[in-house]
DNA sequence: GACATTAGGTACCAATTGGTACAAATCAAC
DNA sequence: GTTGATTTGTACCAATTGGTACCTAATGTC
């Protein structure tokens, strides 16, 4: 009961998204997410509590859209080898400049809210998740901890690749070396 | 001639770029910036323009400094190996949380504001020419391309680590992997 | 149609923002 | 000791900050 709300809670969790994902939270100020969700002040804080419940908000939002999406696309890619599967992941670029959410979010604000950090680990782990998946599928990794290794140094590199992607575009060529970390047998 | 400065701009320097590493750029404001130099507002102005210069200084101030001392390390170590001699540079973490100052400039600022982004590209270029130096030093690389490829794939793992760093911390299984990446004869 | 409940819109707010103006202070040179 | 140049400290500023109060509007239930 009670009035309906006139907005879509995903489409306004995308815009303060988006501009929270350029901007990064401490740079975007209220101005720019009424404008971005369409709200005017009074609905705005009625729904969202405050700008940090909102930003927590849209990590969960990112959560459920992108990284599912880079997840599913993880696990149906019909590449025929394991580092032709991944490159999906690191092709995945949006918007130049903006990186990815994940990464900016971590790095500006990991340290200094559990919130966000609990987030962010847990999207990384989902992510590291799927990559390992990935290294099983095609064989290779040597046992379980092998598999959890390798995917956690992929990790790293997907995340270097997205912090340096913030200034430094299309220097991909070390790429090919995803190889050498790959599954080979015993010298 | 004139009146002499009272402080050592070093000194101020130094205390500026230890709030904004840990703060970020936006999140700092100036009162944190007088506390942490030293300075009153009148002489704060005087002497660094304003708060995006100062900024800036600092980022010149960490290439002298915390670059220049990585690169020695790097330089100088007395490993015996070239994963022994690089894991210094992934052991270098200064107060937890704080990570690298270059992947927080970046990230934060990178696409943004060029003049950020000329300098973390630069500091970057320094630290990927260290680490291939070692590669060549320690025969680790079949030529020059080779060299510069497995460095910059290095580099790549160096921002990841940062970047994940002010989240996780200890998570380091994947790092006796390194040793993959380098160099090993033709199968 | 009265009522409870929720959403929308606007006026308003104290506090903080980065930055300036300007006088007092401290030096070198003459 | 006057002059010119520079630094220092403080008072001040307009604009912006995130957030609240409160009234109106729209719905379901009885």
């Amino acid at each position: 009961m009670g009035r309906p709300r006139e907005f879509e809670m995903d489409v306004a969790l995308k815009g303060a998204m988006d501009v929270f994902w350029r901007q990064g939270y401490a740079a975007t100020n209220l101005p720019d997410l009424l404008s971005a969700t369409g709200l005017t002040r009074g609905s705005f804080y009625k729904a969202f509590r405050d700008k940090e419940s909102l930003y927590l908000a849209t990590l969960d939002h990112y959560d459920r859209d992108v990284v599912s999406t880079a997840v599913a696309v993880l696990e149906n890619c019909e590449a025929d080898t394991a580092s032709g599967c991944l490159a999906l992941l690191f092709a995945g670029a949006s918007e130049p400049g903006r990186g990815c959410f994940i990464c900016n979010a971590m790095v500006e604000l990991g340290p200094v809210k559990p919130e966000v950090a609990k987030r962010t680990n847990r999207m990384a782990a989902r992510l590291q998740q799927a990559i390992e998946e990935v290294l099983v599928r095609f064989g290779q990794a040597a046992d379980h901890g092998d598999a959890r290794e390798k995917a956690n140094l992929i990790l790293h590199l997907y995340f270097g690749h997205q912090a340096l992607g913030k200034t430094i575009t299309g220097r991909h060529d070390w790429m090919h070396r995803l190889a050498d970390i790959l599954y080979r047998p015993a010298q």
